[in-house]
DNA sequence: TTGCCATATGTCAACATTGATATAGCCGTG
DNA sequence: CACGGCTATATCAATGTTGACATATGGCAA
């Protein structure tokens, strides 16, 4: 099984849904970490349908097209849990920007400051994003601590946002240092420049 | 062109190479960001040359099998270089670990910490693989101060390495603080247990 | 009433990537 | 001299993934 199937899976083991439905709950905050197109969701849906990991019933609607809601099954829900705790190798990484970077000093400096700069500033929008949802997240668990027990799907996560913070953070400080020392070379540069 | 194409065309930028030399330098520092197999790779390399980005030269050798010298041409050096400062979007993310965490919550506890400390143990090997490189980096780069000049390899390399510290830092302290948090729970269960 | 938008479900060809398999030269060891 | 191991290049089938295309319902606005 591909590693969407257990992303649906997980979608549909905290709530049932149709496909539209779990294309669009694919942006957050499974979508944090995984990604999808509509084209390779409905084929796979069908395929965990026949191995008996979900099941659907029709809803007829009104004022808008029928719909399949899926819901997952107990078969499903154990091969989800299983595959979850099951230990894995990091896989190969794959940073296309950092592949950019890897040859940046082949470019012009104003050229590459660009560069980093407009992947910063989108780096910097998904964290204020993320920073928001955790504040709003916080904010309503303050009643029940509820955000202390691993079992329940919430904590999990508000731990999953708090990654993706760390991680657009770290993102953001990486080229805020990366723009400051291209910065200092090329007013060096110009320094050398007056002097003569 | 794929990435890999220019991750090939950066690696050839700073010196030709064979096939074979290639798919090993893939591994450091490129590979921290970029990754492909044998099979992906010696075909791209005959596109490549097709396109005029690179050429071959065959080099005899006594001891071993002859090779394919490439190196970047003109044309290549002016795609990469054009390439590299084209700004970019974010692509999705794809964590496969991460979307195992988002399951978690399903799962045993023990099982849990049992994944999370095994995935935190290799991203801890890598970050002090890395920690060490950048020391010897470093140690070297103490008589000339070549460090500053974004327009050298070496700088480029030495950033890509503090980049792939942080991101290994960044996974290695959340994996600690998912642990703790998971543990801590534990023992209040282990208290609750108790008291009957 | 025509067209656009959101909902809703799908298919298909093209391309990217993996994993297995193949071949061959040369070296050193048992 | 047979075998394993390293160098070296390559192909192929299978699978994963994307982007474009197809189709249908119903609401709303020009």
């Amino acid at each position: 099984m591909i590693p969407l199937a257990y992303a649906l899976l997980g979608l549909l083991a905290r709530a049932p849904g149709s496909g539209y439905d779990l294309i669009r709950e694919m942006e957050e905050p499974v979508g944090f970490f995984w990604h999808a197109r509509r084209s390779q969701i409905y084929p796979t849906l069908t395929r965990l349908e026949k191995q008996g990991y979900i099941t659907h019933t029709v809803v007829e609607q009104r004022d808008r097209p029928d719909k399949k809601v899926y819901a997952i099954t107990d078969a499903g829900r154990a091969a989800l849990a299983a595959w979850a705790v099951e230990p894995m190798a990091i896989p190969p990484e794959r940073d296309a920007f950092m592949l950019k970077v890897y040859s940046l000093w082949l470019a012009d400096p104003r050229q590459a400051i660009n560069l980093i700069r407009t992947y910063a500033s989108q780096h910097a929008e998904r964290l204020a994003r993320y920073e928001e949802i955790s504040a709003t997240i916080e904010r309503n668990a303050e009643a029940g601590g509820e955000l202390q027990r691993m079992s329940s799907p919430r904590f999990i996560s508000y731990a999953m946002l708090r990654r993706g913070i760390e991680y657009e953070r770290g993102y953001v400080s990486w080229c805020r240092w990366m723009i400051e020392t291209i910065e200092r070379e090329l007013a060096e540069h110009v320094d050398e420049v007056d002097r003569y």
